[in-house]
DNA sequence: GATTTTTTGATTTACGTACATCAAAATTGG
DNA sequence: CCAATTTTGATGTACGTAAATCAAAAAATC
């Protein structure tokens, strides 16, 4: 059996209420006393029961998410998967709220942040904007001792604790290897459809998808980015433009969303040439064209992952408890039409 | 805040020993009085605490896990993961033991299964070995109401209450495309090295494989299938020979353990030709040949994602709660050079 | 050494549920 | 309608921890 607070007690030579003052840092303990506590505790290696210390303080976990107002299916299918979360609040002692900030605004994320520093939840997710004034907001928030982690897009270089998101870079060279290896020997050139390169994801992305196709696939080159804005209208433009206008182009590697316009722009320009696409995000639409050889592969980030792992993270480090870091990496899923869910 | 059994009782205007009586089926209540409290229940949405239950009963949940005995990598790692498992025991409240089977011996298994019966653990996972005997098994215990989930290789058919593994002709259907699509306009054999046709997982991989090959593929011929089991010094062995005397071959399908073999053969034999090889199951060995060029992609199943899924599960099915599906599916992980982690 | 201050102990209640006991009430059978 | 039986209520203890109170002991101060 495990050791209880009353195992502690005994072990120390000090009483109940003692142990209790020490494992939750009540004033009013000599040092040695305390050491003696701490010894005791290393020595039977007790753990406290969480559950059954949520129960006594009747603990809940508030925490807020900070999501980007972005109308688009990933975006929907995020915050849908955050309702989800909410369904199962009672059960896992969460009480999770929702913040939208206007998409790409550093400023307005930085004023959530800083109201939040007064409203004291437990933990906080954000869809990380990319700029040194977010950083410096991130990094104050865990200097009080907030947990924090990033979701979906991170915040290199600054203190939070977690990112619970997919690797960008790896994203991006994991497309290029695959189109260029679909392709084989074929030469040509490959156009690009981004929602802004403004999103580190998405540069990210771009980054890495470059770095492979120049190390690897010289004989295809990769045309100026398209810049859709994650909206259909625009990326259904830019391809159908593209298309005709371009004959040598062989393959397209979408990084971001308004996938909806690429496939329209594909079926009405591409029926006459052998086109290979990969695209980000498993959604409907994306799973048809994946189906009916529109799209060749389709690289996706389960949102339902990732709000449960920033859920688990976030619930950890507010009780100080260590994550299964295996558990918590998201992984890159890679869909043929044969492994779809 | 939810409601507790004391609302229970004020609700249905009963006493607390009463809807004691009810939520934990004890005999000595009336029909109406029954369902009085259960209306209440519903009416409040009463859910019961689970953590506060397990305090009060100072339950833990012993599982059992069954493994065969083989001496492979992934079986390695299972092993690994279910040991990690137990460190997290007093955390979960888990007691979990392991028992070796000998490999592919229905009968043994069976036995193995009859004591469990009588042991009375409160969940079962099992890898399973696909047999009617098995089969049969399996679905007294489940009749006897044991929660039991096969693990890795799936017993199709049988009342088991779920399944933590990957689903293995998706996987073979997508190891044949990524290869037809890799080899893009060659034409050529392809090798096939197997455990054994009389494990299940392997025959679904092979039958997944060889259906998108005929429908796709039709310029690639698949050799008979080589036998290893999963064993690398019979894998290095065939592989080798096949090599040798098949200059036809273009490219390789690794669908079960043993890679070791296959790698060292594919080192010394094919040195002077280009060869497509995919590999199941990411071990040191596939790894390092998926980065220096010697496999091209590898499919692999989370044996850590697969244990503390059957873990969750079987948690969940002996307290008769839900689980969350999309959370419970093992996905096929892809890997290219790019995206290990 | 007396006084103040700090530290420690003892004890209680609470969280939500499980489980046991005994008495009281209601129902059933004859 | 009485007795036997079944059903229900009232109550207490337990699980492991948190948190509070008050008294007692120890240490520090002068």
């Amino acid at each position: 059996m495990r050791p209880t607070v009353h195992d502690i007690a005994a072990a120390a030579g000090v009483s109940l209420a003692t142990v209790d003052r020490v494992l939750n840092q009540r004033p009013g303990v000599r040092h040695v006393t305390r050491e003696k506590v701490e010894t005791a505790i290393r020595e039977l290696g007790y753990v406290r029961d969480v559950a059954a210390a949520n129960l006594a303080k009747g603990r809940t976990y508030p925490l807020v998410f900070i999501l980007p107002a972005s109308d688009n299916s990933f975006m929907h299918g995020l915050n849908a998967e955050i309702r989800q979360a909410v369904l199962r609040s009672s059960a896992e002692r969460t009480d999770i709220r929702t913040i939208e900030v206007p998409a790409f605004d550093p400023a307005a994320l930085v004023s959530v942040l800083e109201e939040l520093s007064r409203e004291k939840p437990c933990g906080i997710a954000l869809v990380a904007t990319d700029a040194p004034e977010v950083r410096a907001a991130v990094d104050r928030l865990v200097r009080e001792r907030f947990p924090i982690v990033t979701l979906v897009s991170d915040l290199t270089g600054s203190l939070r604790h977690h990112y619970a998101g997919v690797d960008n870079i790896a994203a991006g060279r994991t497309a290029a290897r695959l189109l260029g290896r679909f392709l084989g020997s074929r030469k040509g050139e490959i156009a690009v459809l981004a929602g802004s390169m403004l999103v580190r994801d998405h540069r990210e992305r771009l980054e890495g998808f470059a770095a492979v196709m120049a190390e690897e696939f010289p004989g295809l080159a990769i045309l100026p980015v398209l810049e859709g804005r994650d909206d259909p209208e625009v990326a259904h433009m830019l391809v159908a433009d593209a298309l005709s206008r371009n004959a040598g182009i062989v393959g397209v590697y979408s990084l971001g969303a308004g996938n909806r316009g690429l496939i329209r722009a594909l079926k009405e320009k591409a029926v006459d040439r052998i086109l290979t696409v990969i695209a980000h995000e498993l959604t409907a639409h994306t799973r048809a064209a994946l189906i009916d050889n529109t799209i060749d592969a389709i690289l996706n980030q389960d949102a339902g992952h990732e709000v449960r792992s920033a859920i688990r993270v976030l619930k950890a480090k507010a009780d100080g408890l260590a994550v299964i870091e295996a558990q918590e990496r998201i992984r890159l899923d890679i869909f043929l039409k044969d492994n779809l869910p």
